[in-house]
DNA sequence: CGGGCCGTTGACCACATTCAACGCGTGTGG
DNA sequence: CCACACGCGTTGAATGTGGTCAACGGCCCG
């Protein structure tokens, strides 16, 4: 039985007309979307220059002049946007299939930092070519328009897990987001590897990095998770639903605080 | 004197080469941009669709086929997403000039309801007549990918702003993000109206309605705000710079909390 | 060996949530 | 007309989650 969230409704006065609720829909055919991407852009005879990168290495830096949009071939890679005041924030995180450079359309520069979390292979095309070459191929337009909308759908499913779950909830989604990320794109998930401190979750989860050790700590005490014998980076999840109803439950027992 | 923030630097060891470092830059020319992105629509030829709209209508509601793209003329509108276990957010504000609907060109179908807070006034534009008519128009194009690039920034703000600041300093922020939007828009800033109730603002800003109430007196306290005689959603901004003082103060109390 | 960096864990504390009570304006029905 | 309920906002007191600070262990590298 499931109660009414605590949160006063927010539309409460407009009439609900029918079932058109809907979650964020699970596309199974992801993995196909993202080697179609790739392969159009090959046959595309776009001039792709094709870059290895290793841990550390930047796709693009804040500042510099935008002329060119990535698609990731390969790795795993975070967006991070430094304040005037010195605040870090990783504002995303991107993998195989996904495009970056963006946020440079704009403003004329990019204003996040791209960096590389692991070795990969990064595609990086010019933007301004994409777009003529887009007037005689109008797939091109919306494959980029779909890669658009979905970077957006995925910002602001951030900010729901920031907004509406518990400091161990959120680890928990961000496990259930990496592991998702993985699937779609035909990779294991039953041992998966995090290339990110527990200072580098903390800060995209909005905690501090004590929480996010406790946080999998906990997750590995209830089962959910389970620490390889080398390496606290390394991961083995032996059921990936179990992870969705670590999430429901602890929003039940929030809702269930309300008798 | 400015300390360094309390969180591990996130990448240490990469050699900064230069002064690179911005922030998200105000661009001042952003009001004759918004007139412009309309002027453009009108003379474009495309049929628009003109609508009237109150205080919460629907623009367009989760799980309607996507067909049109939206842009604001006028009002304020809200952006929820509501998920399968009933959670409800507010993901992001809209202002005059904006555009919604991006998030249905990936799914198909509108992924979040957008809800109109006052009375305004919406254009709708037949997404596919939009591309068609990009082929022979190319500043469209660059039109609508900025218009989403912006909108990415703006997520990304709001991410920032959940992740690195306190609840009082949130609250402080999304009026600047507030009085910042209308002062693009050419609207007055010194008296402006929350069309939005308490729970709404601590919904999207990930707290409690208590706690924006309680935000909201303290700002009043300090005389960064001023609550007209009439009504509490009636604000006066007696300095728009106090409120940037009063972020970057609770930021610097932070710190300096580490000597 | 010593010194970073990374991760974990414990003790303490503060900030935000929870729960409750109250004031105010508005609309509604006796 | 007043009584009443209801939505919205404010404020206080108690509670608890997550932050802060500190100590410790493992690992890698000079």
């Amino acid at each position: 039985m499931r109660f009414e969230p605590a949160a006063t409704r927010l539309t409460p006065r407009l009439p609900n007309p029918g079932p058109l609720r809907c979650g964020p829909g699970v596309a199974t055919g992801m993995r196909w979307l993202i080697e179609d991407t790739l392969q159009r852009l090959r046959d595309s005879g776009l001039p792709l220059h094709r870059r290895l990168v290793h841990a550390g290495d930047t796709v693009y830096r804040c500042g510099e002049a935008f002329r060119e949009l990535h698609v990731l071939h390969s790795g795993f890679f975070k967006v991070v946007t430094v304040t005037a005041d010195g605040r870090e924030q990783v504002v995303g995180l991107h993998f195989k299939g996904d495009w970056l450079g963006f946020d440079g359309i704009a403003a004329g520069h990019y204003t996040c930092d791209a960096v590389a979390l692991d070795v990969g292979e990064v595609w990086s095309l010019d933007y301004e070519a994409l777009l003529a070459l887009s007037v005689s191929e109008p797939g091109l337009t919306g494959m980029l328009h779909a890669a658009m909308s979905r970077q957006m759908a995925r910002e602001r499913e951030s900010i729901l897990s920031l907004c509406t779950l518990s400091a161990d909830a959120r680890v928990a989604d961000f496990l259930r987001q990496w592991v998702e990320a993985l699937d779609k794109r035909g990779l294991r998930t039953d041992r998966i590897t995090l290339c990110l401190s527990r200072a580098e979750i903390g800060n995209f989860l909005g905690m501090t990095l004590e929480s996010v050790s406790r946080a999998l700590s906990r997750l590995a005490r209830e089962g959910v998770i389970d620490f390889a014998e080398k390496g606290r980076r390394h991961v083995r999840i032996p059921d990936p639903g179990a992870i969705n109803a670590y999430i429901e439950r602890s929003l039940a027992q929030a809702s269930a605080a309300l008798q």
